[in-house]
DNA sequence: TCCTGAGAGTTTGTATACAAAACGATAGGC
DNA sequence: GCCTATCGTTTTGTATACAAACTCTCAGGA
């Protein structure tokens, strides 16, 4: 045992508060209190994506607690949502280990993907001609309507200054904002469980396309304003396989070596 | 506190081992260990799903771990499992409410699935034409190949005795079968994260079309057999579909008197 | 040499206890 | 009368402690 506190406590240190949490992504805006058992789960899902903990390397809950400086309770707690998210692998009285990476199933993910996303754009796009005709504005659906021009505007900003990395997360933040906006928890819970795989095949090679993708973006939410309920979906099913096909594109220069 | 122990114990009675778990789904066949947290949370999974706790209704630990009879501990692990799937709702320090029924998102709900059920078919059928061809069979596929056969004997005996209450449970297991001979975690946990929702849908009205799809599985597993992943994918989207349609149509008949 | 089984040690599972935050009621001020 | 602040209660969050189960090692025998 005398080795164990040598394992990597690298892990969260600057990346910890990035989490791909996204705001106030379930409902309930506003409240601030978050409780570490969530937190301390947003980390262990970052490590997993970047690696630290690779595909089937165990999750020791003592190691874990030590590394995160909690006890085992939040610990555990974290290790139960990253297993219904499908991240994590557990057996009762055998332990947690990290789930083999997705890269399999990529193209199979991606195509679910597509159908949601279209699904989420559609129904927002539905639910922004209802809002239109309304006395009383949903001052939720308004929140997150604004909460959409500030992440574009983010965006923006972030090319300009060619700080490309900061792109990913801005990404993630306008796709669930877009599922909010469709107003189902349903459509919202599984497109976190699917961009977090995807978001993980990402995490293999470094680079996205990123840049000229982002302008999109607007080309969605123009459609959804709109109310235009298949032009959404269809704008929204595009964005996403241009994004499968860089994905491909790149997967095939990488691995020109593997085989 | 005293009136406290009025809530309706009639929950967890009969229902309680017929979780939807199926089985040794999640891998690792065999060892039937079975913690309290993992069972709990099937419980209660099947209370909201039978509807014993209603849409919005708060969940109190302290009043499910009395009725339930363990401590808060496997209750609080349950509800991160069951906020990670989207049949709960949490937020820190406030507790946690069951989640918006899904009704409003069958639709979707539905065609996700037929891509999702599809992409399991195909991948099943391509790993059934790799097994062929190898000289040491998997064992973890051979075993699950077997539980297919078993579940669909099963379920010819079922209909011949009109049990038809059991075929539910036995469709799930023979779906999630399917689901495992992709060799796809990620599929898996996308399927049970559906498939939980589309449950829920069903348990508003109680029948089902059950007895003349049944046998529409056998055509499943044949065209998996063959190793014919186009088949197999398009065999089993209609089998959905059919599946999707039957709920329409049963939507429709119930709810003359809804608007 | 290989298989089998018992034992120690490690790891997970759960109960109890306490700390912290939110919720609700009540009293005070405008 | 209505709003606001404060206190007490309730409920959740987390640490500690102990029980239960698994795993690995090693001895014994076929």
């Amino acid at each position: 045992m005398s080795d164990s506190d040598t394992t990597a406590d690298s892990s969260s240190d600057a990346s910890a508060e990035a989490s791909p949490s996204v705001g106030g992504l379930s409902g309930h805006a506003g409240t601030s209190t978050t409780s570490s058992s969530v937190s301390v789960g947003a980390q262990i899902r970052n490590d997993i994506i970047k690696g630290i903990h690779p595909p089937g390397g165990k999750l020791r809950e003592a190691a874990l607690a030590k590394q995160y400086a909690v006890s085992r309770i939040p610990i555990r707690e974290a290790l139960r949502s990253l297993e219904a998210e499908g991240l994590v692998e557990s057996r009762p009285y055998s332990g947690s280990m990290v789930a083999p990476s997705p890269v399999e199933d990529a193209e199979d993910l991606f195509e679910i993907r597509i159908v949601l996303e279209s699904a989420t754009a559609k129904r927002a796009a539905k639910r922004a001609a209802e809002q239109r005709n309304r006395e009383v504005p949903d001052s939720r659906w308004r929140g997150v309507r604004r909460e959409i021009n500030t992440i574009l505007d983010e965006g923006d900003d972030v090319i300009e200054q060619e700080r490309y990395e900061d792109l990913a997360v801005l990404n993630m933040r306008f796709h669930f904002a877009v599922a909010e906006l469709s107003g189902s928890l349903s459509l919202v819970s599984l497109l976190r469980q699917i961009s977090g795989k995807i978001e993980w095949l990402y995490s293999l090679n470094v680079t996205r396309r990123g840049p000229q993708a982002w302008p999109e973006h607007r080309d969605i939410i123009a459609a959804i304003d709109a109310g235009q309920q298949a032009k959404a979906a269809e704008v929204m099913a595009g964005h996403v396989r241009r994004s499968r096909d860089s994905y491909f594109a790149m997967m095939a220069e990488t691995s020109t070596q593997t085989d």
